[in-house]
DNA sequence: ATTGGCAGTCACAAGAGCCGAGTGCTAAAG
DNA sequence: CTTTAGCACTCGGCTCTTGTGACTGCCAAT
């Protein structure tokens, strides 16, 4: 059985080994810690842990390291979530309370995040399928053309423009403007888009076919949006500490520039709930927990933000499994929770 | 004097440089292309071409390697610029011609280059200072909140939540809606500032407030926005090729994510016209010319577009001084061109 | 359960030696 | 004046060896 002390054995080696980048022997553990015990009885400490596969040496003699499973133990019953300094809370006041709007608000989170960490910081968009309709808009802009623009009650705006054949009646524009807020406004973009498809035939056929060319312009942005978008800052963290990987960095940025990866990783930490402490609202995924992302040497740590219950969309930080995962998780509940009530007060 | 079989000798060191990355002895020089006369000759020429510093030999007996002077003497007069192929053509037409809106087209537009060349491409938004109001639009929220969305000519929506104070009324807001498209549209940005800040002052002193209100927030769009901005893509690459840095491309990644410091190297590289090789209209900067924005050890080609004049923006590619020039100045200019085409349609 | 002692293991650094690619120089030839 | 062949020399990089030091695992004693 894996007693007490061990765990604080563990505890400490994940300490220093993330501090020191150093394989961690019992000498030195003595010696920075007081234990009260011998370096031979943190020895056999060790030795149980290695029977646990909490740990590792990486060769015949020198210290340990943690193991993946050595991680995911320190994140889940070890760490204590140091509280932010006052530096950093007023930090995340000055830095978000002057955005101007949602592009704003989610390019300064992500970038400080991301320098609170000392990590590749990301956060996704607010899905829109989670969104409702709010307003939509539609503006001429020359004789035969249209921007439709598309307003969520996440202050998301999505635009785009249609061409028209034949000039507009600038009246009858009005009145479709009118008749498409009052059909759509406040209904979830699921039922928006059933709606629209059904929207044109409530007209003559003389109407038919340019309401028709709106009505799948607005489906489109709706379809298109539905792909949610992440923002990234921090890449140049990753090279910082590359000497965290075994292999080359390339394909972790690659995977970050390509998006679609790690919008299924965030996908999935959102609907488990495994590597989630349950006290902090930080989920965790660590090393070869992500090996079918093709992300086999990196932990994910991301939390909910933007609703009560966390589920409008998620943000976190990536980085090596050697990482401060204390200071890190409660960055990121930190910066979640103040976006999510940033973003309720709209 | 540097004869012509000189620059010939500097032109094969530069190519076999760049694609085999060790240093070029004159064996294998006489081996691999047909001069027609001797390794010591071509010793000779060499040794002409480090007086010039030209080149360079990293240790007293290895072969040389070209020096920043010797790229740009490539650049500037011994790289001919190879067409694309067909296939990369296609390529250009497929994946852009299905672009939806700006962000979309600049979206594609940077990655598109960053695939043809290998590099980390860069692409400026149009600067909004040489752009034009083409409309305004003042969109009710809610019963105290409008949002003041702002169209420029080029393409570029910005939009903006302001809170009233009272109550909105449905067919003021039409009126100036109306007011400010008339007054505004087709108008510099810089012209637009000054009439909007005097906008207010034409109404009576129950409305001057809100119209006031509405005017400085469109103020401030125009404002903020004329910082510009750049996208970006294919960091990885600048990992992939980290072996042609010295030291580590820490601070090139975090210039790159800082933006500022390119930005100001775009606009440096815009208006000089050193860099810039008259017939192809692409600019070039080359290692130490970049020393004072601390990117010292980076090639930087970019290409005007947007307007005839590529008076726009810039758009262009990153990378480490062994890169492929032919290659890469002709895909920048290739992909300027036909940005400048598809935006010159809308 | 804990401790001190001890032999054993292994990565890593430093040093020695060899090899080969490539140079500069000189003297002769075109 | 340019080109060529020959030759001695330099030096980076590879391999092999050796030495050192930090650990461990085990065992007998407490």
């Amino acid at each position: 059985m894996v007693s007490s002390r061990s765990l604080d054995v563990l505890r400490v080696i994940v300490q220093d080994y993330v501090a020191s980048r150093e394989p961690v022997g019992s000498k030195s553990i003595v010696e920075r810690h007081s234990f009260g015990v011998s370096a031979a009885t943190i020895r056999n400490d060790m030795a149980l842990l290695e029977e646990e596969e909490l740990i590792v040496a990486p060769h015949t003699s020198s210290g340990r390291v943690p193991t993946d499973k050595g991680y995911r133990m320190f994140v889940d019953h070890l760490a204590d979530l140091r509280p932010l300094t006052a530096a950093q809370r007023q930090a995340i006041d000055q830095f978000l309370g002057a955005s101007v709007d949602l592009d704003d608000v989610l390019a300064r989170t992500v970038r400080l995040l991301s320098q609170l960490t000392h990590q590749v910081a990301l956060v996704q968009y607010p899905l829109l399928s989670k969104s409702r309709v709010r307003h939509v808009e539609l503006v001429p802009l020359s004789e035969t053309r249209i921007m439709s623009v598309f307003i969520t009650d996440t202050g998301r705006v999505e635009q785009r423009i249609v061409d028209v054949p034949g000039a507009i009646d600038e009246a009858f524009l009005a009145e479709l403007r009118a008749r498409l807020n009052t059909a759509l406004g406040g209904l979830g973009l699921a039922e928006a888009t059933e709606v629209l498809a059904d929207f044109a035939n409530h007209f003559d056929a003389a109407r038919h076919s340019f309401v028709a060319l709106i009505a799948s312009s607005l489906t489109e942005q709706i379809g298109a949006n539905r792909q949610d978008r992440l923002v990234m800052a921090g890449a140049a963290n990753l090279v910082r500490t590359e000497e965290d990987f075994s292999g080359s960095i390339f394909p972790v940025l690659e995977a970050i520039e390509e998006q679609v990866t790690l919008l299924r990783l965030f996908g999935e930490m959102a609907a488990d709930q495994n590597g989630l402490s349950a006290q902090t609202g930080v989920a965790a995924s660590i090393g070869r927990e992500n090996a079918e992302f093709g992300l086999g040497e990196i932990s994910v740590l991301t939390s909910g933000y933007g609703a009560s219950d966390g589920s409008i969309a998620r943000l976190g930080v990536l980085g090596p499994l050697r990482m401060d995962y204390s200071n890190n998780m409660a960055a990121v509940r930190a910066v979640a929770r103040y976006l999510t009530r940033l973003l309720g007060e709209d």
